[in-house]
DNA sequence: GACAAAATAT
DNA sequence: GATATTTTGT
């Protein structure tokens, strides 16, 4: 009997940690869901199996014990329930634990995206008892259909199921990827920011010489990243390239004029008036463009800058002076925290002076 | 809807 | 790292 009890007990465990492994696998192969749907599958249906083969095994085994006990008599009754109870418990929990895994995969999707929905849960176990049944129909197909059309009712459930479980998976993966793809929040450039970002560049030899990660490093600004950088600097040497002619420039007195200094765009109002100091004269890659009148400006530039770009920022001699100062504060880092606060230059390069 | 800035993808 | 594309805010 207790050789039966612990036999019993070993199958149990062999399969617990078989079952405890499929899951493992499961939860591995979940990551890939969109692409392996069938892996999950099998290996989903596998633990399953092994459940329910467990499941029955034990209600045979106690079945049989019950039985003895009955007719074998005293021996062990209370003992044999006393251990018979962690068997139904065992049974219990493998039951509960065939739910909690599934729970506890989506309970991951859910912590990922932080928002559980207790209103979904109903949902969700309907859902669970349509894919059970969908499994009993797999099993147990109608014995009124001759057999042709009982096969024909699995294939098209099993398809069913495939397609229903691969909509879930492209509907999971499609939210994780929504969440996983967050965007960050955007990096306002401060003048002051932009003014360390020009700094840098100056000092790399000019925009076309300088890296990001060269420029990052330089500006010695915490929490600037890479991407960042050469974000801004794409943009920059976008906006400072030799435009197409037509700029939509010409008599509008309104837009500022702007002058080539060390290869870096300056808005003429700073670098004509008198501002510029100590500058011109560091590496030979300054090539200080002096300023010419309001109209033959851009004439002397190699490229005038399009409309729009620096002349939201001002580009103030700091820029010089802030040079080789290693000290770096946080409050040239300017997060957009709201929406209002974001996006356009218009409103957030505001000179801190 | 156009545009620009910033983020992200290639 | 450079460039292209997408997203986002105005």
């Amino acid at each position: 009997m207790i050789k039966k009890i612990r036999n019993m007990d070993y199958n149990q465990e062999e399969c617990g940690q078989y079952i405890k492994a499929l899951e493992e696998e499961r939860r591995k192969i979940l990551v890939f869901q969109r692409e392996l749907p069938l892996c999950l599958d099998l290996v989903t249906q596998g633990a399953y199996k092994c459940k329910i083969a467990t499941i029955e095994r034990c209600k045979k085994e106690i079945t049989e014990t019950a039985t003895d006990n009955v007719y074998g008599q005293s021996e062990c009754s209370e003992q044999t329930t006393g251990q018979c109870t962690p068997v139904l418990e065992q049974f219990l929990t493998i039951k509960d634990s065939s739910t909690f895994n599934e729970e506890e995969v989506e309970e991951e999707f859910e912590d990922e995206q932080g928002n559980h929905d207790p209103e979904n849960d109903s949902e969700d176990k309907n859902m669970k008892s349509d894919w059970l049944k969908s499994v009993q129909l797999w099993n147990q197909p109608d014995p009124l259909l001759p057999k042709e059309e009982q096969s024909q009712q699995m294939m098209e459930t099993v398809v069913k199921r495939d397609e229903s479980m691969r909509e879930d998976a492209m509907a999971n993966s499609g939210e994780r990827r929504r969440r996983e793809t967050e965007r960050k929040q955007r990096r306002c450039w401060s003048s002051q920011l932009h003014r360390r970002f020009l700094n840098a560049l100056h000092n790399l030899g000019g925009p076309h010489v300088a890296t990001p990660k060269q420029i990052r490093e330089l500006m010695k600004v915490d929490g600037l990243t890479n991407d960042e950088v050469k974000s801004h600097l794409q943009k920059y040497r976008l906006h400072t390239r030799r435009p197409s002619q037509t700029v939509p420039n010409n008599g509008n007195s309104q837009k500022q004029h702007f002058v080539v200094v060390g290869g870096l765009w300056v808005p003429q109002s700073d670098y004509s008036t008198g501002k510029t100091t100590g500058r011109a004269t560091t590496s030979g890659t300054t090539t200080t463009t002096t300023t010419t009148t309001t109209t033959g400006i851009y004439g002397a530039m190699a490229a005038p800058p399009p409309p729009q770009w620096p002349s939201h920022f001002n580009f103030t001699p700091s820029i010089i002076v802030e040079e080789g100062s290693g000290s770096h504060s946080d409050e040239v880092v300017v997060r957009c925290s709201s929406p209002a606060m974001s996006s356009s230059t218009r409103n957030y390069y505001v000179t801190k002076n």
